[in-house]
DNA sequence: CCGGCTTTGTGAACGCGTGCACGAGCGCTA
DNA sequence: TAGCGCTCGTGCACGCGTTCACAAAGCCGG
């Protein structure tokens, strides 16, 4: 008999995964569809069904053979397995452009990620209201972060004060970052970091798109001298 | 003698740390250092020495042993194989939260990427103006495209709305595709899609939290159990 | 109750990315 | 000009992730 918590690791691939997943499995259950099979699931992913298989496979065998998996039953474990049991409050350093935008979009809180607070050194920009939630003295950092036991800060700041940023929450206690600013922040090895930084997924489209040029040229110029005669 | 347009492809890998880079190499120069170790660059980049000699071999062999790189030329180097010898204008879909903190964000036109237009189907929203560009109807869509010769979009829109605005994009010539809509795109293969989703890298970083939590708690309860007599 | 159909779960092979280790090449100094 | 120290470039091995392919296992119809 199988231990019923082999929490044996996931791979980080596979943790990527699980939540589009769910998104998926939601939307399914919604659609008042209460089964499915990993086919189905990997085409509305845009993944491979056997890599679909695999990943749920981490998480315990919960399918059944000829039939698929419940849809209602696959999304308690996905939840449960990325700790979205419970919600996640979020701390926002930096009431810039990009702070107000996080604040505002609903879509945190509704996912499970409530903002608790967003911070900023300006004192300007102390007082304001953001997507309901006013803005506070960076100073009041600590407070926040124990008040509402916040254990994910977001970084959106400009370049200069995000390692500032990074540290100020560190010291305060979280654990886990989003960081938007395109820098590489140094913090200790036990804080997981996430990076968004869309100047380089920018730069990464531009680099296809390059290639797509350069490669457009070559096969005008290269058709000329190696097109076969009629084959 | 190897040919001067070696265009051996790059692997999609390094291509993402080419952009990392290049912000590190441009910082450098900006302080007057006009020569980096792979080292140095590796530090600051939060990565290994050997990844970064290997990146940068795929561009030529731009290096000098017993020396290093020279950042000026290092930088033109992989501004080319970016594509980054000119500007690529955006064009934004949907002009709610988000696309108005895109739009205000001046990161993108400093970074190459000017905001060439941005469009949404809400009429109330046509007119205004955000970071100094006028929102039109995305009936314009086309005109936009053609007039600035646009090949990349960002798709800023309500989930509902993504798949559309993906659509459209395409039909009007559109190649590459930044979404920040939590949905699968289904586009043609052609197209390049590079998704941006928020909450997806906030609940990684709740698996990642919650891992901690039970490990603490399992090593908690484990130790009175397992804990040696006194070794 | 049995045979066929469907779909899961996973062993195995493959390919890509990473990191080590070291030879090759360059500059500096005496 | 010879020797030395430094750093690049890369062959090689290893590990992770992906994919194929198939046996195991459940459902259904006759």
């Amino acid at each position: 008999m199988p231990s019923e918590r082999q929490r044996r690791r996931i791979p980080e691939a596979t943790v990527e995964r699980l939540p589009v997943y769910l998104r998926i499995l939601a939307e399914q259950a919604d659609l008042a569809i209460d089964n499915i099979s990993s086919d189905r699931l990997a085409e509305l992913g845009g993944v491979n069904a056997a890599k679909v298989r695999k990943d749920l496979s981490y998480l315990g065998s919960y399918g059944t053979r000829g039939v698929g998996y419940e849809v209602s039953y696959l999304v308690y474990q996905i939840r449960r397995e990325l700790g979205l049991t419970h919600d996640w409050p979020v701390v926002i350093v930096g009431a810039g452009n990009l702070g107000q935008a996080l604040a505002g979009y609903g879509g945190f809180g509704e996912r499970g990620f409530p903002v608790a607070g967003i911070v900023d050194v300006d004192p300007a920009k102390v007082g304001s209201v953001l997507g309901g939630v006013r803005v506070r003295h960076i100073d009041e950092l600590a407070q926040i972060v124990q008040a509402k036991h916040v254990n994910i800060g977001v970084i959106a700041t400009p370049s200069a004060a995000a390692q500032d940023a990074a540290e100020r929450l560190v010291r305060v206690g979280v654990t886990s970052i989003m960081n938007f600013a395109p820098v590489v922040l140094s913090v200790p090895r036990s804080i997981e970091v996430r990076k968004v930084d869309l100047a380089v997924e920018l730069q990464i489209l531009s680099y296809h798109e390059q290639r797509k040029a350069s490669n457009a040229l070559r096969s005008v110029g290269g058709a000329a001298t190696t097109r076969p005669a009629s084959a």
